[in-house]
DNA sequence: TTTGACTATTGACAAATTGCACATAGTGTG
DNA sequence: CACACTATGTGCAATTTGTCAATAGTCAAA
């Protein structure tokens, strides 16, 4: 059967269309590494996220164009880290994802106005 | 290669998580038919759905005691229809999807304004 | 110098979600 | 009868997301 999310909190899909806006949104105010992008995911509800989902998103977004990336040359404490950086098409899709965000909140809102607007004058009961 | 979404604009996943909850806020406004709720889809943004989809989700709500179903007695034009009302479960699982939606648009709300920040100190550059 | 802890990235596989094409079926109209 | 509209359901494929495990470098303690 279909797992359909509820029945136990916050399992199954948690990223909710939220992961990539989020990464470029990170890459946009500067150039990071994946792990310090894993980690600054926490900032946006995103945080203790599987670092494969993480590192698999950057990679692809970077097969579509959306970001470059090279191996770091100064290494720190660990094995060699990329550094991702943002394209110019990627700083387009960002926005593009900006006003789905957008929409998306609005479409939320309207929801969460609906039910509260039955429940003021319903008083919680389903018919 | 993954799709992911963007480059051409409308495609892919539509219904992000919006789907369950919207359908059962329209029960909780009273028992209504299949293809009834399908129409009233568009006012949460959610119109021109595949019916596949919302019978599914319907059916899968059902076998989890979120709603019951019975087929209607009167008919009107066409093949018997089904009609589906809100159970007590379903009125609890409705209120953590009302919980979830308030927390999922906190979190696009603080991405938003992140991206508002960076657009008026960078104006518009990415690094 | 071996062991363990932490940093860092990747690949392979499994599970869940979603969309699409199509099947079935009743009613009314020309 | 052919056709359009209403109404529900099945099966399959594509996509997305999650988990587990592999690889690998640095550093510090035992």
């Amino acid at each position: 059967m279909r797992w359909r999310g509820r029945g136990g909190r916050g399992r199954g899909r948690r990223t909710a269309r939220m992961l990539e806006p989020a990464l470029l949104l990170l890459l946009h105010h500067g150039p990071a590494h994946g792990y310090t992008l894993l980690e600054q995911l926490g900032e946006f509800g995103l945080g203790g996220l599987n670092p494969s989902v993480v590192y698999r998103l950057l990679r692809d977004m970077e097969a579509q164009g959306w970001v470059t990336s090279a191996w770091d040359e100064e290494q720190s404490q660990g094995p060699p880290r990329r550094v991702y950086c943002l394209t110019a098409s990627g700083n387009d899709v960002l926005a593009l994802w900006i006003q789905d965000l957008t929409e998306g909140r609005k479409r939320i809102d309207h929801l969460l106005t609906v039910y509260r607007h039955h429940m003021e004058e319903g008083e919680g009961e389903h018919h």
